[in-house]
DNA sequence: ATGGATGCTATTGTATGCTATCTGTGTCGG
DNA sequence: CCGACACAGATAGCATACAATAGCATCCAT
């Protein structure tokens, strides 16, 4: 029997996974979405209507609707009830709060790692920290994911699964939100303090590794947060227009 | 209008909530289901077939569907393809995973909270330790409850929707492997703790209190959790093997 | 009697249809 | 000319129907 499938071969995703495995292709819908937010090819507030998708990734709306769930409980979109789903436009705020738990949950990994890095892991930093520095001259979206990659290889060496899936999400979250509020081409680490936080790990000194770590993202928030956009409101945006062609602001 | 149901009226949810907002079924599910859970309705390992779930509570497979989801998301209910649902057991070292994220989310509360805890807030907190202590004679789930909680009302005070996201989702993981692992009749929080953290945020001492809030974690940990060695009788290891197989443990 | 194959059953995975609700537009009254 | 009501188009919410898979029991062959 060769599978009677209901003819699902056009668009993307059917394609990507020949095993055809159960739940693979919902994770296929989630990681599709998920890298279109991270790499801005949808931007923030943008609409996100669960026909389109499934039509031009070739799955039912159920899938759609199953990984716009998933998103919307990592905060990388925002889910309003009968109106459908939206790339999440976190404030300022909700910033704030993503930026302090990363670095409550950062500071747990390098005290964690503090003394007990081997060194092949350290060698495989050290390499990850070449690649960035190679990537600073050309400024572009690669030096900014290498820069978060860092991170990610950092609380992988935790062995800590769960540690790994909050930093993961509040990874994804800073890079929405520096999407927003970021400088434009701001290389967000500096990648002298990957390194020193790589002796300090390698030193065993837990509290100098965490205190360094707790720094290093302290100053990036501080290099790359800027003032916001001034789009809170609308009408704030539209006042001088107003102003300019006579008509009442208030 | 009285909304024309599909009727749908029979069992437990479409009672509780009479507005019929558009999500809140699905809300409800997941309450009810995550509520069975904590209180050992629903034992470790135990299988959650959708339809008799979705029948029980007078909702489709769909919506217990969005439910286990999420849950699996959370940790509590482990997701197997094609083989479905299951209330979640942890492993050993899921369990020490998690409560070493436990103790940095919570450890950054005690920071965050130190010095900015208004008298009102401490005043509520107060009220709450001297439930703990009227509970403690009658050892029950009560007094296991009331623990839990005052972390939550500790959270709730930061303003930090992400952290207070996070530490529920471990404080539910940590009563979970607690379940499992704990000693039977263990009030896993010491209250004088509680009270000595109190003291501590509202006298600034940011250091002291993350101090103290990680050696309180520490020892419920040492306090409640079973040693590797079990010096208790095979009967006892195996029971919980035995629920997860559906068999008697008597 | 034992080992393996085969059909059956229970349960999940996915798609789709129906209905309720929301947003925008048009029309009517002030 | 501006506001309110009403209708219509569109979209999410939910249920159900259909398809596919894993586990189990039975049966046959060695």
């Amino acid at each position: 029997m060769p599978k009677t499938n209901t003819s699902r071969d056009e668009a993307g995703i059917a394609a990507d996974e020949r095993g055809a495995k159960p739940g693979a292709r919902a994770l296929s819908v989630y990681r599709a979405l998920r890298k279109a937010i991270l790499e801005q090819a949808l931007n923030p507030g943008m609409k996100l209507p669960e026909d389109a998708i499934g039509d031009r990734l070739g799955v039912s709306r159920t899938l759609v609707r199953e990984a716009l769930a998933r998103l919307a409980l990592e905060g990388l979109v925002e889910l309003k009830p009968n109106r459908g789903a939206s790339v999440a436009y976190p404030t300022l705020e909700e910033a704030r709060d993503v930026f302090d738990v990363r670095r409550g949950l950062e500071r747990l990994v390098a005290e964690t790692l503090a003394g007990r890095l081997t060194q092949a892991q350290a060698d495989s930093l050290e390499a990850h920290v070449r690649l960035e520095e190679a990537a600073l001259g050309k400024d572009g979206p690669e030096s900014i994911r290498l820069a978060g990659e860092f991170h990610i290889k950092l609380v992988e060496m935790t062995g800590n699964a769960l540690l790994v899936r909050y930093v993961q999400e509040v990874s994804s979250r800073c890079s929405l939100i520096l999407a927003i509020y970021g400088r434009p081409h701001s290389s967000e680490c500096a990648v002298s303090e990957h390194r020193e936080l790589i002796d300090a790990l390698l030193s065993g000194d837990a509290r100098r590794a965490a205190d360094l770590m707790d720094h290093h993202l302290q100053s990036v928030v501080s290099r790359a947060l800027i003032a916001p956009r001034a789009d809170k409101d609308i009408r704030e945006l539209l006042a001088p227009y107003a102003i300019g062609e006579g008509l009442t602001t208030t």
